[in-house]
DNA sequence: CATGAATGAGGGTTCATTCAT
DNA sequence: AATGAATGAACCCTCATTCAT
């Protein structure tokens, strides 16, 4: 990661959205397909030149830099991820219908599946890499707990309130909640390749174990 | 991975398993640190010979490739780490003590925590490199399910029938608990890097949200 | 340089003065700047293009090679230097008033000094690509010699005839002159940037220790 | 230049001599001919290599970087034409033959321009860097005016006591000396390759100039 | 057993130049 | 006339690996 401030690259990236060419298009669908297979560090960027029909210098008059690349590839998504995410899927899941916790979990779990399964290899690019570089963890989890973390504590602070859930630390919840769905997306879209999943039932599986958990 | 058979490998190691000089120790130990610190394809065989004060030439004299240092790296590891653990584990966790599942999860968490507290940089490096390299992840996956699955699996089968679990399918459950504690394996030793964890607190904790889950 | 004969080069240009555009004039000023501060060798095209607000493709189609760029900001200045100096320069300098030597020296420094003052970024490419590029001192130096050289050794034999000058060997004087002007020119204007310059007085001192050295 | 200091460097580079291989040896001795015959920024290292009959790895084990080989070619230069001239020169040149300040300027030139001609290539190298990069004027040419410069002034200083030398700021005698010489050895060993030289006589060219000049 | 010089394939990147628009 | 996307050769540099000592 050259960029020093993800988000400032974020917001500029929003900006600058000029027109793609053909081939930067057919680049940067190449290489989301090879760093997902192989990862950004096994990948060079001759390979993606070549598998993308295009001259190595091409890749380089768009992107500046491979890494400039990885965030061309990764920062649409994280755009429509994390500060999307907080406030259109919290509309369309927080409804009138969401009487229970358990409705907003299936809503949450249901729609961050369906969008994970639309990006499954941007996905896993950026699990992989996430893991792999220390400055992109650094930077973009303190921002994914800020940002998504603390709108998932106020749904669990209100239905505690309203006497759903347990009496316990909202930190120890939101932390079981978060690593076990997290650690589902990681095992199901990056760990094993599924392609056909039930979402409803393993949605269902999912609330029901955070709910009640598996003791008769 | 250039092995094609990682369990032949793992076999191998143990015959062969031949004292090691003072540099062989200090080769391994430095690697350790450096494919932890900065993954395996971001550490040169250069840097590690010069940090562990020796030749590069030595590097190869002693594991031929560097493919192979990863694998002497790791294969201890994993030697202590699954089939041994199978057995041994099983056998210090399931005592007459363990009257109850919950009883029988404790032990069996806090056993595996410490065990990767004291190998934390280890398994670092084998979940990045499980991310990283499909072989090693085809390789290692079925591994992991056959021998450690199926114990846990024979357990909850076990407290099943004595009518402390759901009677859901047992796979479901134990993809659950799989999913829950891997993902907290993860998070808390190779995203985050905690130093100092209460065991017992984080595993009540743990054990509490599995058999009951959240919901008052 | 692509030019086999520089003076060819030189004379075609005087022809073909065709007007500029305002892009080509933004071009070569632009050109002269980086050419002079970086080198002719660490400027890219690219880099004059986006400094002179100028699509890279606009300076191949005025230019064709950035090897012919560089002649376009070398010969204009050239044609002013060399033959235009030549003939011009000698007129000015030697008139009626030129009764000794001294005066016609003063003359010509003078002269000499503020031309390259006012071309002093031309001058200093002109410098640095004679001593980088053979082919370019190959085609120049001779012609600077033929050129040159000789007026001034004219005056020099006119001034020994006049009982003005040493009986030495014409050329001996005229390197001595010829060695200490350049490298005046060369330490002032190209190794180190003096703006601020008494021309009166650097001349006055120049030519009194070509007159007289400095024994007492 | 990579290098901040070249003054450390210089120093540094005093310890570490270790012994050179042949082929080390080789790749310097093929890289002052050739960036002595085409300048430092056009010569790549391939071709280096390739004349030097190395592979272009090994260029790199040795040096690190080009900016680094190019150093390794002028300090050894640098550290026997600068510091140590300043002593050993002096010495040799300012004995007791060395009634007037004509022996002491003839020494001088004798000496350096012998200098230079052993090291004619080193010579062309550092004069055409010299121009191309501002970093390394910045820090030589200061270097240079302290360390020699003063050397010189002091004996300007001397001989101006002992009335020997016309009354002039040492400062402006000192000037149009260096300019002489320099412009001189550089017209003569850089601009044009002469390669049979009568010391003897240009020195004597020189020193007359120098102190009575061209005036009958 | 250990060294470290040497290798050469491959990596990311730059750049002058071409050409369709 | 002007653009700027595209090219591909060349550039500097890295690295796992080999081998003579």
């Amino acid at each position: 990661m050259s960029k020093d401030n993800l988000l400032d690259a974020l917001i500029e990236q929003t900006k600058l959205s000029k027109k793609q060419t053909d081939k930067q298009q057919k680049i940067v669908e190449t290489a989301i397909n090879m760093f997902a297979e192989k990862g950004y560090a096994n990948t060079s960027t001759s390979e993606i030149a070549k598998a993308a029909g295009v001259a190595e210098g091409t890749i380089f008059r768009h992107y500046g830099t491979k890494d400039n690349l990885l965030l061309s590839v990764i920062l649409p998504f994280l755009k429509e991820a994390l500060p999307g995410m907080a406030e259109n899927v919290f509309k369309e899941v927080v409804t009138e219908n969401t009487l229970h916790f358990e409705d907003f979990l299936k809503g949450l779990f249901q729609n961050r599946i369906a969008f994970v399964m639309e990006n499954k290899e941007i996905f896993q690019i950026l699990v992989k890499e996430l893991l792999y570089s220390e400055a992109l963890r650094l930077e973009l989890l303190p921002f994914f707990t800020e940002i998504v973390g603390k709108r998932v504590a106020n749904m669990i602070d209100l239905f505690k309130e309203r006497g759903e859930i347990m009496d316990l630390p909202t930190n120890a919840i939101l932390k079981m909640v978060a690593t076990l769905f997290g650690g589902y997306l990681v095992t199901t879209f990056v760990l094993t390749n599924n392609d056909d999943i039930d979402v409803e039932e393993e949605t269902e599986n999912l609330v029901r174990f955070v709910l009640e958990g598996i003791k008769k």
